[in-house]
Parts: C-alpha cells; structure tokens; sequence
DNA sequence: GTGAAAGCGCTAACAG
DNA sequence: CTGTTAGCGCTTTCAC
C-alpha cells in the first residue's frame, strides 16, 4: 500500500500535522523535527496523495486539451508548445483526440469536469455553438487555440488567417502569376476554411484580378482530399499556373496529384501551403508555405488558461500571433 | 459551485445515500425516488466528484503515457490508438512529451504518481534501466509499448524488429541489389538500433553477401541526422545501389539528400524505409517501407495496462505484432 | 428501502 | 511551535 500522511507522522514519531506542515511551509517548523519527517518521508517514498489535495484545495493541477486530429503535424506542434509550458507551470496534460467526433467530444467535456481539470483549451477549427455551451455549462475557464469564437467572449489565440491568405496570394500575384486556383477547407468551416478564402479573394480583388471567376475547390482536411480537389481545380481550370493550398497537407496533396498527372512543381505550376507543419522543410520540393508560431500559440494557449484559472479573467480576450511567409521550393516567379 | 451530492439531496427531498445509490446501484432504490433524484441531477447538472470518489476507490481511470518525441508521426499513430482503447474503458490519458529528457521523466513519473494514475504506457526508444527502476519503486502498474525490456520482467507489445529488419533487407538482396547500405539509430539504441542492424547483417550474410564491408552510418533521430549520415554512406560505398533506412523519416532525409545530389530514386538507388508513418504514402516517391500495427500496438497497450491494473498480471509477458512489407515506389528491381 | 455515521488522506483553523 | 479537530465529497456498512 501507498504510504500516507499518518505513516510518515507514526515513523517520525510526530502529528500528522506537522508533516503536512513540513510539506507545505517547512519554516514553520523546528529544524529537529523538520529532519526527522524528511527523514521519514524519504525512507517511505511518501507522496502525498493527489485525490485528498484536491478535495481540499479544489485543483488537479490538471489541463484538459481537445484536438481534432492527433496525427495532423499541425497539433503536435501545438501539443509541444502547450506541454512546454505546462511544465514549466507545473501542471499536467490530459489529451484527449476527438477525431471530429461530436459525441465524443461532449464525453470528455462531462470526463474533464468529473475529473477536475482546471481548466480547458479547445484547438480545434470546427467549433460548434453547441461544445460551447456545454463547456459554459460547467463554467469552467477555457481557451481556444489556433481558432476564436467572435460571438462569444472567450479567450482566444491564433493568427490573422484572411491577412495571411491575403499575403499567401499576393505573393503568388506578384510573382507574375494570373490564373491561380485555391484549394479551400468547406466554406463551413468559419475558422480555417472562409478566411483563408476571403484573404485569397481580396488579394485578387485587389490585385486587378477578377476573384470571383478564380475556381477554387474544396477538401475536408487530409491528404487524399486534396489530391482528389487538384484535379477538380484542373478540370475548371485547365491553364492554372499556381494553387494556393489551406494546408500543408493539401499542398501535399496537390503536388502529388500533379506530379502523377505529368506537371511538374514549381516549373508548371507553383503550389505554396499554409501551417509551416515540420514536414513542409522536409517534402520534395520544399513547401513555400505561411508559418504559424504553432509552438508559441500553444505556449500561450497554456499561459492564459493559467491566468484565466487563477485571476478570473485574461487580458487582451482575443490575441492573434503573428505568421510569416517562407519561401522555400514550390513556387517560383513566373 | 459545483453542485455536490448534498444539493442533489436536499432538492430531491432525500438522504445523500440514496442519491449514491441512485448513482451506483439504482435497483435498490424505489422507482418515486430514484425518479425525483434523476431530477434532480439533471436539474443541477451534477457530476460527482472525481477528487471524493477517487479518495475512497484508489483509482483514477487515467493511464499515464510517455512518449519521446510528440512531433515524431510514429508516436501520433501510436497515440491515436491508445486514446481509442482507452475511451472504448472508460479511462483518460495523460500524455507526457519526454523529449528525451531524463529529468522530465522523472519528475513526470512522479507526477503520475502523486495524480495517482493508474498504470503506465512507456513508449519509446530509450529505456534506461533508471527509469524502470524508478517506476517500480513506485509499484504502479506499468507496460512497454513499442519497445522492451529483456532484463525485466515487464509486460510489453512491439514487433520483432531484428526479423523486419531481416526481411526488408532480403527484400532488397532479393531485387537484385548487392551494394547496400544501412542508415541506422545509434548502436546504443538497444530496441531499434541494434536489433535493426542486426537484421540487416544477417540478411547479408545468409545471401552471402558480406555483411561486415556493408556501410552502415548512424543518425539520432530526425530528418537532418539522416541527410547528413546519407553523404557518409556515399562517401564510404559511391556504388551504393540502395539503402535500407531504419525509420521512414531517416528514409525521407536520404532521399532529400539523393535528390539534392543528383542521384534519383528508385532511378538510381532504392531506397526502403521502415514504420510506415503516414507520410510514407504521400511522400514523393510513396515509400516502400515496413509496415508496423501502430495503432494496433496502441489498442493493445492500453488493454494489457488495464488487465494488468485489474489483475495483477498479463499473458503473455511480451507479445510481439506481426510487421509487413509494404511495396511501393522508392525501391525497384535491378 | 433508507438514513446516520464512519472514513478515504489531507489541510487549515484552533487551542495550547 | 505543535497537536487536535473539523471538514473537503463521496461510498459503504450498519441499524432502523
């Protein structure tokens, strides 16, 4: 059995009290006895239990995190970030990987109150008025990471996504590049999937460009998706000379399509992603993509959870980080 | 506040027993009160405290996870199917992100412990005997996944990798090629170091190759590690035909390397990786890999940690999952 | 069938 | 400075 409090207080030859004392402010304490119950708590391996402090003090020094897809390098990233961070704060991490699955979900909301975590950070681009308000319903503190929730005041961090696909296309644009086709999340999709849209559109707007005869086709998250959405785009759109992809993946994707159907990347056609995830440096050709500080946004996500939890509140309620383009080898002047 | 069972209670016009009985054994209640009970919970959204349940059943229904390197894709598939068994028990997961830092393994153990999970998934490479002891110590309840321990009598799920290893080297000898040449982990790797290496030789060897002038470089862990170790190959053997790379990430950074220096694949060399991360089939070329049941090791994992905290031990100790060899377009026939 | 009461391991007044 | 005691929220005998 595991040793407690009374234990070490039997072995010491003192009050539970004053081991509790020892462990928590140990200068109220004689030296003489102070040594003895660390003596005793060395030689028992005692660890206080975790169940009994949490009673008490009504913290698990916990934190639950959903993510929609933990095989996405983009989450791991941002799972790195927040465990960093976590440690540092001395908390602990409780993962759980909804795979986009609504039950699922509400499960381990109701899973995280019972458990008492002390707080939870949604990262996650599909966010359903519905998982709020059960959050809200516990009231317990939470923060969005990599996503926002404009109709409801919660924290949140994550980057401009209609600047950074303005800035994406604009490149493109300015590289000489006229017939350019998007490759998008669903139009749903209010996080990742109509911003990054809109910022495509408005570069071309703004670009003397007429958007709205721009084809762009949709892919729900992975891969295959994408691939499948290239050949649409290519169908509407047989003399298209760059794609701007939602994703890294969808980049992926793209040039995988197009390199099985005789077009070559970038010399044909210049494909440039979004994320930076870390197989973007890694994949032939090296992506040209627009970098999240996904570490940092998890690092944060995780420090404003924390002053949320303590304080009551967090300033400023929405931040945006911001991205960057890098230009690697998938694009190229025209 | 949290509604606890005495507002349960006094709303429903009843003892707190009975309201815990309605919750644990709702047969020995009569249908009038366990009704107006039901009620009541709904009403006030009460949850039981997992802090007060956990004090008196000595069980959290949370099992700790390490894992080496969370941006590593082996370990997100790993991962995914870990999370799956253990919502199917009815238990949560608490991952720890080692990254292969001693001390935050330790520390991260005793947290676990102090959170009183109730088992633990050791899930990596690098197992030192330090940490084993240090988990024991503890007496919790613990299983390797993906790896082992030949010196201790800990349960344990992973495949046989001297025999893969084997097998995607014959695989190679068998297509033709003579000139081989192996990127390997550390010899210090006692899991996929060695053992890989090991195969490979003896694959040589039973075709009568000679095993002992076949160059063998050796990266740590990543991408760049592989790229680099893939010019020492070259330098030592420039005839080299193929490369048996014991990890699809080393694989990809020989290929980068290849291409980078002229040399195409499977053109030119063949290249065969190994895990089959789900990059390995959207990389380009697709790589021909050994497959590994990640998400299987995963699911089983989780079920032998659960068997394991239930009744005391497992059969078997150390099971082994079939591996397979996956063909596609990074490795050809002479 | 149901309530009162003890106790899980710990912290925090409260007395001495 | 230190020990005694009353809970934290829940389950579980044990009487009624």
């Amino acid at each position: 059995m595991k040793p407690t409090i009374h234990d070490v207080a039997r072995t010491a030859g003192v009050s539970i009290s004053t081991v509790s004392r020892v462990m928590n402010a140990p200068e109220t304490v004689t030296e003489m006895k102070r040594l003895r119950v660390q003596e005793a708590i060395d030689l028992l391996q005692y660890q206080p239990n975790g169940f009994a402090r949490g009673l008490i003090y009504k913290k698990s020094g916990t934190l639950g995190v959903m993510i929609p897809d933990i095989e996405n390098p983009y989450y791991a990233g941002l799972l790195r970030g927040m465990q960093d961070e976590a440690v540092r704060l001395g908390h602990s991490l409780m993962i759980c990987n909804t795979d986009r699955d609504k039950d699922r979900l509400i499960a381990y909301i109701q899973s995280f109150y019972e458990k008492q975590v002390d707080g939870i950070i949604f990262a996650s681009d599909a966010l359903h008025p519905e998982y709020i308000e059960e959050m809200q319903r516990y009231r317990m503190p939470i923060v969005l990471a990599s996503t926002n929730a404009p109709d409801y005041d919660i924290p949140s961090i994550d980057i401009d996504d209609e600047l950074a696909a303005f800035e994406a296309s604009a490149y493109l644009i300015d590289s000489g590049h006229v017939r350019i086709g998007m490759i998008s999340f669903p139009p749903g999709d209010t996080i990742s999937g109509r911003p990054r849209m809109e910022g495509f559109r408005r570069a071309l707007r703004e670009h003397g460009l007429k958007a709205e005869e721009a084809p762009v086709a949709y892919a729900a998250h992975r891969f295959e998706d994408a691939y499948a959405a290239t050949g649409e785009l290519l169908a509407a759109e047989p003399e298209l000379t760059a794609i701007f992809a939602a994703s890294d993946e969808f980049a992926m994707g793209a040039i995988s399509y197009l390199r099985e159907h005789g077009r070559r990347v970038p010399d044909d056609l210049s494909v440039i992603g979004f994320d930076d995830i870390r197989m973007a440096g890694m994949f032939i050709p090296k992506l040209t993509t627009i970098a999240q500080p996904v570490y940092e946004i998890g690092v944060r996500a995780v420090r404003k959870l924390h002053e949320l939890a303590i304080g009551g509140h967090v300033e400023p309620l929405r931040e945006k980080v911001p991205h960057k383009l890098v230009v690697r080898e998938s694009s190229r002047s025209l």
